[in-house]
DNA sequence: AAGTGGTCTAGACCACGTC
DNA sequence: ACGTGGTCTAGACCACTTT
């Protein structure tokens, strides 16, 4: 072996990170096959394909069969970010966690989440309540849970537990999306949060679902200040 | 082989992710390590990696050497952002995309920013833009430029050119990181975006950094009725 | 038809952290 | 010390897509 050989994927990747950003290899250019950059950095093709498909999911890499690898046109960086239950993120900040109950209610449905719900004319249980991170309010939550998708849901008290945790604990869930907004705060949401009509808040809509379809969507409304941080 | 292997990663990962929603592993267990795994499954010790692996990047597994796999005890489901240029981001809406270019400034460094830009005294480019979409403003743009550590910046006219454009087309970054929030609009956001004094709008604070240091920090406000979705 | 990435295998060695 | 995951290798076959 020379002087040159990368025997670790992660050094592969560096070398290639270093010859996108010093553009040896210029958005859009097809870069060597795998088999070729396995010779040349003296080390397996399987390892190359580990660096490269790794490059490839933070989106520096566009990858298709036959077609090879291309440096991505638009630098789009990926960032990932953690979805954690909000009893865990207030409870990570050291503050001590509260729950309060505002509405436990069978309901209609509003037109506005007919689309979001996909479904006609379905059984709802609409719930609001406030958590709380050392006696101040933290989020809002607004919650409508499908009972077609959740009979167990039925004589379900929320009082103690958030449905949040319910669901979480008790409903196997496959995917879900997720969608961040601003929104100025109305008449309920400014009081629950005890902060100003109107005062700019940190809106975050959450779907989620399994094999049947939807079981629940929630609008969380947060107290002013409130961030999401990631890396990437 | 039996009728019960698994031969694709895809089909173990399911299987495992299976037993995890039927709780068959239950939330902080112990389960199997690899080469058990692979002799039930039928397969490479590494196809299980593959799929452990993967389901560890999802947040579901928590995998430490020797002391096994673990089913994560709270289920904080990884959601992925793609970080787009905004000129693209809006050419994808199939608007038309328009830059304007409010005020660009040598500046001395505002309090606040200290901390961020992570520097003493450094010499700083300050600029402010408007993104249109269609003749709509989309996205009011504050950014400070570290010339200490991107001198090429120097002389460069951002009439034309977005400041990131410029950037990423020109500087190499190796990371950065990204702070979502929602405030009420000040006079000189809200004149920018044409909406009315203290509307809920959403903020992105980004910085970039390379090898050097800190590049870039910017402040993106956003027109309201914006939103950043993404599935999990 | 042919070339590329996608993946699997069987075996091996290693790094690490817990015991 | 030792068992676990982390990774590499060399070869093989396959899936896809473009030519």
């Amino acid at each position: 072996m020379s002087k040159g050989d990368f025997n670790r994927w992660q050094d592969v990747q560096a070398e290639v990170l270093s010859r996108l950003n010093n553009r040896v290899w210029k958005p859009g250019e097809l870069i060597p096959n795998e088999a070729d950059l396995a010779t040349e950095f003296g080390c397996a093709r399987a390892t190359v394909n580990r660096a490269l498909r790794n490059l490839a999911e933070s989106g520096l890499l566009d990858r298709r069969r036959r077609a090879g690898t291309r440096v991505a046109t638009h630098p789009v960086r990926r960032a990932t970010l953690d979805i954690a239950v909000l009893r865990d993120e207030i409870e990570a900040t050291g503050a001590a966690y509260r729950y309060q109950l505002i509405r436990q209610e069978k309901a209609t449905l509003p037109a506005d989440l007919a689309r979001l719900m996909k479904t006609e004319a379905p059984a709802l249980l609409h719930v609001e309540a406030v958590h709380y991170a050392d006696d101040s309010a933290y989020v809002f939550e607004d919650r409508w849970i499908n009972e077609a998708n959740v009979p167990a849901v039925q004589g379900v008290d929320f009082s103690d537990r958030s449905p949040n945790q319910w669901l979480v604990e008790t409903i196997p869930f496959t995917g879900g999306d997720i969608a961040f907004s601003a929104r100025s705060a109305d008449k309920a949401t400014a009081a629950a949060l005890r902060c100003a009509n109107g005062t700019g808040v940190f809106i975050i809509d959450r779907r989620t679902w399994n094999d049947l379809g939807i079981i629940t969507a929630v609008r969380l409304s947060f107290a002013p200040g409130y961030q999401v941080r990631t890396e990437f």
